[in-house]
DNA sequence: CGTATCCTTGAAGGACTTCAAATGTTGTGG
DNA sequence: CCACAACATTTGAAGTCCTTCAAGGATACG
């Protein structure tokens, strides 16, 4: 009993970054999903984990990330509904970083023998995947860019731009209003960043009114200062035309 | 007239993360290549760009670079023969950073066309080819660990054991001699340091009797207490086998 | 052999971290 | 629906890793 709403959005998804055929969106519809919920805070696949399924993505927040030896946390992305996170297990067959839930999360398992199977019989969603797979890349470049050469201030605010578009790209940002059920702990984690030095950036961002952010909802108040603010740049997220623009 | 040697340290690295068949390697050998060299420095595709061909690389070393609005350069990857940088242009049209010359080098030109030829004659090397853009963007995810969570110290040991690994892969390392033909400077692009600290972790690193770096050959004097500062564990290079033990 | 580039060193300053504690918010069970 | 625990945000203060600025040596190359 697939859900049919979330299994949508990874189509949607695609789309916002290729084309897709008729029989290609039925393939992908018609995955043999074992649909689960998930906790907060909880790990999906860990590090050295050799996974026999992937899953996509429905409801909640996901992250990336790895540890260092002295437990130092990098989170490496968030992925939203309609992503399938650890699609890379396809053909990596041992996990070098763990996915686990910032929310709960409804989550939909496919086996990569169904995932093989549809490859084989619609060959072009080889294509889009591996596209999708590097729009992934284009991402952390993204990140590691800001990471290694921003100010707090400048990555927290093209964080919240990245956001805002890939939501907008699957429909999920509501007039200006974006979810994003994140701590700032984790933001801080996915930036490279302490937690103080998170609030206090917030804070100017919020005293400058580029945005407001509370219970788990960002609104963006002057989309175009937030952009200049993050030095934000969509190109990068390759998305297919209509997207780009809010 | 295709440089056979630098073909073959293609064939050489997707061997060293994937099989390949004797038809598989035929076909990667009679790519047609228009060879070119190109000064240190330079260079070959921009942000921007939609090129219609990739370049494989035949000698010297190439990085992959984007700059902030102020003109801060942050590195993502360096590339030794028998990469191929910018292979992702063959799906994503539109490139999202800067692909140039750390030293003088050969490329070898392939048209998109004979590409997408190849891997319809072998479609098997595309998932090869993919398993390779999924272990780009691991070598990506490990670097944004170091950024952001790292000290400047373990951060370029790490980075000295990922070059000595990948390049013992495609048989460029002699003994524990390993080329590394960078300065101080690019060391800190890519790891998002200034230039004088590099220099000052690089001489502690030194005074440790981890290393000796001078005229482009970094070498490993204690693998082991390299290994160790830098807290390197090759998994994430996802090679199969033989090549991870030096 | 001169010039450009790279490496090295010193010193001062700043962005961010760490530690610590108060305040605010959320969710759950009584 | 309140009470309380657990968690998240906020604030203050001190310290540190790293940056920036500046200049002196070393090395490479035409």
């Amino acid at each position: 009993m697939p859900s049919p709403q979330g299994v949508h959005r990874l189509v949607q998804k695609l789309e916002s970054i290729t084309d897709l055929t008729e029989a290609e969106r039925q393939g992908l519809l018609s995955l043999p999903l074992r649909v689960q919920e998930v906790r907060a805070d909880q790990d999906i696949t860990r590090e050295g984990d050799r996974p026999t399924q992937s899953f996509l993505l429905l409801e909640g927040f996901i992250c990336r990330y790895k540890l260092t030896q002295v437990g130092k946390r990098q989170i490496f992305a968030f992925h939203t509904p309609g992503d399938i996170p650890d699609l890379l297990t396809l053909h990596l067959k041992t996990l070098d970083h763990n996915v686990g839930t910032v929310t709960a999360c409804t989550v939909g398992f496919i086996q990569h023998e169904h995932l093989h199977e549809l490859l084989r019989q619609q060959p072009r969603l080889m294509d889009v995947f591996w596209r999708d797979t590097l729009v992934d890349g284009a991402i952390f470049r993204e990140w590691m860019l800001g990471i290694g050469r921003r100010s707090a201030r400048t990555r927290i605010a093209h964080l919240f731009c990245e956001m805002t578009t890939r939501l907008r790209a699957v429909d999920l940002v509501d007039g200006n209003r974006v979810p994003l059920p994140i701590t700032q702990a984790e933001l801080g984690d996915a930036l490279g960043l302490s937690t103080v030095h998170v609030n206090r950036s917030v804070q100017e961002l919020r005293g400058d009114n580029l945005i407001e952010w509370q219970g788990g909802v960002l609104t963006v108040l002057d989309w175009e200062s937030l952009k200049a603010a993050g030095e934000f740049d969509p190109t990068y997220l390759h998305l297919s035309g209509s997207h780009t623009v809010p």
